[in-house]
DNA sequence: ATTATTTCTTGTCATATGGCAAGAAATACC
DNA sequence: GGTATTTCTTGCCATATGACAAGAAATAAT
């Protein structure tokens, strides 16, 4: 099987190539049909994955009921809801696959031991956690500083592949907007 | 001097008391007067402190020249500049005192020594930036789902202090409408 | 105290986006 | 293949918020 993505995923200058051995070994592979759901609100994260290929989403549903995108993932992406895996409390996010998805799932046990026994690990961990929170604020800072029409263009140049696989609705609402608007937009972009 | 706001922060079932004597011993106290600059953008941040009193707030400066306030920052907090310091590279985000501030800062090269040695410590680091993260979802799902004038109140219920020491300007940017909105919005909240 | 500067309010008007609904198109189901 | 269901487009109108500008109020500077 092709380990490309882990590869990818684990990138980092201080995670020795023994290391990434030992992390590697640590996965096993797993596979979820379109539509599967990955994690459950209300139940503990066991563990992550990361995606070899497929397109995966994270989702909430807001006081009104409604449901909201909160993130794409794409190909060597860490597929995780990070408040229930480390804070072991009930998922607040759901995550489900788009497409047929096959990735390398870590459990947490196995994780822990190889956080706090290679130091190298956990500065790579720390260091994608580092990374989330940037991207995070720079969509709450994007939602304040771009039009719709610009994050439109900015999801379409960083992951193009959301828009083969995922429905109008999951698009619009990850961009903030309705999909009566986002079909309006793209009209415009294509015109253009 | 007062070590309240430092307990306050290091609060984690798995660090034990003798950790946190540890961990508290690392830091030093330090102020700053009203508007000092905590981390400047383009500089690589030496460490993060532990706020005691004061308000602060980051911010980044948009491609359009707009200041958008990021986050502010209350007693028990920590002030840092999270992607600069854990994977040390430039600032993106400046950081300043909105009000004179006293609090305890703690040195990168301790944190690190801190962090690679004391399990539980490394375990309150993860669940610290674990709740981070939630608290930007939350923020970028709340400019989704929610009004300005609901995202008004949550934060006057989360952090009043706030409209005490911080301008219409720097609240409207943070809250992602105009200054000229906001001053409606409570003329609007005022009234009822 | 006086003046200058910044901050806040208020008015008018423009505009992006939402709400709702109807039809078209695509997809899934039997 | 035909029907049902979901998804997407489009029109009409409502509304929240922005842009700009002028004055008031507060704060800082001399």
């Amino acid at each position: 099987m092709n380990t490309l993505a882990l590869r990818t995923a684990y990138q980092h200058e201080l995670l020795t190539e023994k290391d990434l051995t030992q992390v590697c070994a640590a996965h096993h592979p797993i596979s979820f049909s379109k539509g599967a759901q990955i994690v459950e609100t209300d139940t503990i994260a066991d563990g992550y994955l990361v995606l070899e290929s497929g397109l995966i989403r994270s989702y909430v549903i807001d006081f009104n009921g409604k449901d909201i995108t909160t993130n794409f993932f794409t190909q060597g992406e860490i597929v995780i809801e990070v408040s229930s895996l480390f804070q072991r409390i009930p998922a607040k996010e759901s995550i489900e696959a788009l497409t047929d998805c096959v990735g390398w799932k870590i459990d947490f046990q196995d994780f822990q031991k190889l956080f706090h026994t290679l130091e190298g690990f956990r500065e790579w961990g720390r260091a994608w956690m580092a990374n989330s929170l940037f991207e995070f604020k720079q969509r709450s800072v994007a939602m304040i500083a771009d039009s719709a029409t610009e994050r439109y263009h900015k999801l379409m140049e960083t992951k193009p592949e959301v828009f083969q696989h995922s429905s109008l609705k999951h698009i619009a609402s990850y961009l903030g907007v309705t999909d009566t608007s986002l079909s309006r937009i793209r009209k415009e972009t294509a015109k253009a």
